[in-house]
DNA sequence: TTGTAAGCGTTATCAC
DNA sequence: GTGATAACGCTTACAA
């Protein structure tokens, strides 16, 4: 086996001494060539280790089946999910998936954007994380998750889970329960995801007769456990006091819990919270916690369905998913 | 601007009445070229929405620096962190990286191997999950995480952290807290970052004079909590006794514990449970669980400089790295 | 059934 | 400083 480098398709077919167009036919399929020859063919290419060359390949037939995937971060659990599915599933139709961990960073994202066009990439799967402009976004068919962005590409469709059914649901589970001021925990950064989930939130309080008051609406500048911790201990101290916690992550919510925890607050005795998303963290945090959940599955079902259509050339069946939530009762409300 | 597909470095020189060379020098910096040149090229770039061409480049060139890294599970936190910083640091030394989650399916990293093969990859992660011997494995330099094959490319290196003293500090944790009856529960594939853990559990077990007990070495053929709790109770039902469980990873530890919660056995008090990670969720369960912690950041980082070094022609400083680890006591101990 | 050769978008080696 | 042009590895008319 020679050095696997120089192996090429040409290299075959000289120590066959046939053309490399046979080569090739045997290779794809394509074309007729005799039993005995793909035979000889097949063979040398086992013994000279030949493996085509993706690039030569791509770039003559302008094709190579690639899709990228940008995520902001792919160690919080709803977004990885979401990854291993979408790659499966393409993986399955033929598509490789490349990748693109933003880190919540609008530099990296826009250099993963230009790495993918420069890749020629057949499609893009974009997973929220923020709500940025982009100058280069690629000309290709696009799904976005999470995110339903004003300036879109033409051939692309928006999966959303329902948001403001979300919110809603969410902050009736605690008012059904007789809280009478619940409070809301949130991203302050104002990402349409957010925005829905708070209006859901409103819309509910409002229909219990609730008058609102902005100064129960917390937010954190990054969406983590500490960052909660720390929102709602200050917010303690400074003798804001609530019966219940909307939260807009499970993390958000396990945050809250410990600064609940160390204020020597009841849950849900004196103060019920509700997280969001639904990550196996909450089934088994020290105090199971009640949340709305998003259908990860049927999520990426979506994405990828719609996705091949339009790369497939055919229409999206639709600009605009809206995807079911679901509550689920836990520990503490 | 044009459609995206048709415009190549020719579109842009055609436009300009100059050859593809200068237009190729501008981009790449490249060969020497007037100022106004320089910058008649890169505004008709702009407004051309030129992007170069990876797939020619990196056929012309035989470069691409691209590096393929393979994980079992994306969704395991564990995994997921290292995935992360692997392809953040090599991101910024200019390298895309491909990640293939093979979901532990055999069929699938063999697809992905090839497809990594056919991409010309420069490099490759590999993050254990399995032991088995592949067919078809890519010539390039490799860097082994969790795992050190017997049959390895010439360029590689292997990280791995110390699971035999993990093991072994995980069972003299509960040791040096009076049990006598310490049980053990790994996977049953014998993977060789469970043996060593093992082999640490068994060792402190014979330093503390206690004889082996083959009946308290329990085993799942998935890991996960599910099947934690289901080994974990069925072993209870049998009459198994101990005082102690030593667990290869936190979501068996976790699972472990809501089988002995279901069993009214009380942790710590009766029985003491260690987990192996530190991921997360090890932290916020409802009794925090006493860990082994794996240095993650430590092994990326190891990761991506060896790596880097065989990918620039070096030598790896070194073939087998191990890398300490550290117990975190929380209140299953 | 098989071979020849053009061309995909680049870069690099020559000339000029 | 700039322009032709060959070559990278492959697919695919078109010929034979």
């Amino acid at each position: 086996m020679k050095d696997r480098q120089s192996v090429s398709i040409k290299t075959v077919s000289e120590k066959l001494g046939v053309s490399v167009a046979t080569v090739s036919r045997v290779i794809n399929g394509t074309g007729s060539v005799s039993p005995e020859m793909r035979e000889r063919v097949l063979r040398a290419v086992q013994e000279l280790g030949y493996v085509p060359n993706a690039m030569a390949r791509g770039l003559r037939t302008n094709s190579l089946p690639l899709v990228g995937i940008i995520v902001p971060d792919i160690v919080n659990e709803f977004f990885s999910r979401i990854v291993l599915n979408v790659q499966l599933a393409l993986a399955q139709r033929g598509y490789s998936v490349f990748i693109c961990n933003t880190d919540e960073r609008h530099d990296l994202e826009q250099m993963y954007l230009a790495s993918l066009q420069t890749m020629q990439i057949r499609g893009l799967v974009c997973i929220s994380g923020y709500d940025m402009e982009n100058e280069a976004w690629p000309e290709v068919p696009t799904v976005y998750i999470d995110r339903n962005p004003e300036t879109r590409v033409s051939d692309s469709t928006s999966i959303e889970s329902d948001n403001e059914s979300g919110g809603y649901q969410a902050a009736q589970e605690v008012l059904r329960r007789g809280c009478r001021r619940v409070a809301l925990l949130t991203d302050d950064r104002r990402l349409s995801t957010a925005v829905s989930r708070e209006t859901g939130y409103r819309k509910a309080l409002e229909s219990a007769g609730l008058p609102a008051d902005e100064s129960l609406i917390l937010t954190v500048s990054r969406v983590d456990e500490k960052n909660a911790y720390d929102a709602v201990s200050y917010a303690l101290q400074s003798g804001k006091r609530f019966d219940a916690l909307v939260c807009c992550t499970d993390w958000l919510a396990l945050g809250a819990l410990r600064a609940l925890k160390n204020a020597h607050l009841s849950v849900p005795g004196e103060v019920k919270v509700v997280g969001y998303d639904d990550v196996s963290i909450a089934a088994y945090s020290a105090l199971p916690i009640t949340t709305v959940r998003q259908d990860v599955d049927e999520m990426s079902r979506l994405a990828v369905e719609e996705l091949v259509r339009m790369m497939e050339g055919k229409p999206c069946r639709r600009k605009n998913w809206i995807v079911p939530v679901s509550l689920v009762r836990r520990e503490t409300t």
